[in-house]
Formats: structure tokens, sequence, C-alpha cells
DNA sequence: AATATCCGCAACCGCGAAACT
DNA sequence: GAGTTTCGCGGTTGCGGATAT
């Protein structure tokens, strides 16, 4: 039962009873119909059109995390949690702008995933979430083991035809300024939203923002050839290698068909020591360090992750 | 089976920026 | 240019379901 309370916008208005709390189907059905027909905007006299005893703050969010028809709901898939990780590496909480990266998800879906999910993983290990330790956590196992998920899921779902292929998978390219999750064959008819590389795109599709510059985290992942030196490693040459068709640089979503938990991921400890000789990154894995202490029982078992 | 605790998510709040008068 | 309104963003809260005890 939503609250109301008493609230007068102007004095000499007379006091309309304002309900807070969840909405109600009525409320929803109401909203949805007033902006069929009349468009969204000037959000609080279309609360008052529309007869809704709701502030008009309380009904722009309504719609825009809960009644637009685009909206994706369900599990966030490795690309996309991959991408949030990426692009808050770049800019931080502004969940906003991120979102705006990843269509059919709000800035609040965003947020909630981040507090809840990566903060609590960053607490478990007794580091900040935004410490460049933090970073390094997730470069070097949490990206890879969704790239793992998008290698797997993408063999496993597209035609062995196409998944038998290198050229398939999904591919990290260094030198890629655009998205670096690559498709460099041409997308199969499952994949339901393509993101062209801006030199390429020529059809409907959403183009793609410029992200996974080659600067960025995903480009700092370590070349498994040269650093990952677990033979039960996960990450062959396919996942790094760089592409032959670098310009050809798609972000697949392939949620339409699958529902990606972080939780459902499993990463064999042994699989996850890391032998960086060039030691790039402050997280190389010896017996004792912090993170292969923690990685068992919180991060790197992914329960939680 | 009952209770406590945890967790995810929808919704609210405060603030600043932009638009309008 | 000043004042007001509207919009949008990020942080926080609280509810309800799931899980543990």
């Amino acid at each position: 039962m939503a609250a109301v309370t008493k609230r007068a916008c102007n004095p000499n208005e007379e006091e309309i009873d304002l309900r807070r709390g969840p909405w109600t189907l009525e409320e929803d059905t109401l909203l949805i119909h007033y902006i069929a027909s009349h468009g969204e905007g000037h959000w609080n006299s279309l609360a008052k059109c529309a007869g809704l005893k709701r502030t008009g703050k309380s009904c722009r969010l309504r719609w825009l995390n809960y009644l637009k028809p685009d909206i994706k709901r369900g599990n966030l898939t490795p690309q996309e949690q991959l991408m949030i990780l990426e692009l808050h590496s770049k800019w931080g909480n502004r969940w906003s702008k991120i979102a705006q990266h990843l269509p059919g998800r709000t800035d609040n879906e965003i947020k909630n995933y981040w507090r809840t999910r990566v903060q609590k993983q960053a607490r478990q290990l007794n580091i900040e979430s935004n410490s460049k330790r933090f970073l390094d956590a997730v470069r070097c196992f949490w990206m890879p083991t969704l790239l793992q998920k998008m290698e797997q899921s993408s063999s496993s779902y597209l035609p062995t035809t196409l998944s038998s292929q290198n050229s398939a998978s999904p591919s990290l390219s260094p030198n890629c300024s655009a998205p670096s999750i690559s498709l460099s064959t041409s997308p199969p008819s499952k994949v339901s939203q393509i993101f062209e590389h801006p030199i390429n795109g020529n059809s409907s599709s959403v183009r793609s923002p410029s992200i996974f510059s080659s600067d960025s985290l995903i480009s700092q992942l370590p070349q498994t050839s040269e650093r990952l030196t677990s033979p039960t490693h996960a990450f062959d040459h396919t996942v790094y290698s760089s592409s032959p068709a670098l310009n050809d640089c798609y972000y697949v979503d392939t949620s339409s068909g699958y529902a990606y938990d972080m939780e459902g991921l499993n990463l064999d400890p042994a699989s996850a020591i890391c032998d960086f000789n060039n030691q790039q990154f402050d997280c190389q894995m010896t017996a004792g360090d912090w993170m292969l202490d923690n990685m068992t029982d919180t991060l790197w078992n992914m329960e939680g992750m």
C-alpha cells in the first residue's frame, strides 16, 4: 500500500493527495496510455492530466526505469557486464552516461548492479572498489572470465559452421579503436542487437560508441600467450589474438537467448594464476598473495562475483 | 515451522543544470 | 540578469523475497 502524503505545491492550490511507494497496475496503465497518446515530457502537468496522484518526478522515473517499451529486463549478459566494468573504469559513477551505451538498460539498473555485485566483491576483498587494485582485479580476472563466457556462449549458440571458425569468436583486438569485442564474420541471425564499427556502419543497427580505446582496461588485459601460463586457462589464442578483420568490430548481444549471471560462473582457482612477465599490473599471483588468498572463497570462485 | 538475516531492486530524495518567464 | 520551474543525475532508503539458522 503506497503511503499518501498531504502536500501543497502552492498555498493557493488545493491540497493534493500524493501517493508514494510502489506503483499499482492501475497507475501504470494510466501512465502508459497517457504517454502513448500525448507523449512524454512536462512531467508535472502530465501527472495531473493523466489523473495520477504522483509527482512528475515519480512518473518520469517509473516510465524511464520500468514502463518504457524498450526496457530490457533480466540478468545482465557478460557482454553488458564487461561493458559496465570497462565504462565505469573510464567514467566512474556516471551511470546515465554508461547506460547510454547499454541499450535497454537504465542507469538505475546499472547503478544497482554496481552497488550490489561489484562493490560487494570489493568489500569481500577488503579493497576499495574505486582503487587501482580493484581495477587490476577486474582486469585480470573478472573481464577475462566474462570473455570466456562470451566465447563459450558464442560457440554453443552459433551454428557450428560459424563457431568452429576462430574469426567467429568474440575477439579482443588490442588495436581496435572501436568496441573490441568483435565478430569478424557476418553477424549471426540470432544476434539481437549489433553495434557496428562506425566506419562500417551502414544499416539500422545501433551505432556503437567508441569505447574500449587502446588504453582501456580490456586492451590492457594480459595477452594469453604471454602471461597466462596455466594450461587449463580458458583463454586460448582466439580470445586475445588480433582479429584479421580489425575494422569489423561488433558488440554482440546474445541476451535474447541467454540470461547470464556472474554467480553461475565457476573459475578453477588453478586456472586463475597469472604469470605476468612484464609485471604491467600489480596483480601478479603468487602463493600467499592477497588475491590468491581470497579467490577461493570470494571473487574467484565466482560465487557472487 | 518460525524467526532472523541477507540481498536485489524499485522508488525516493536532494541537488545542480538547463530551460523558461 | 533574476527568479522560477522543470529535468536529470547520483546517492540512499526501504520493501519483499530468498536463504540461513
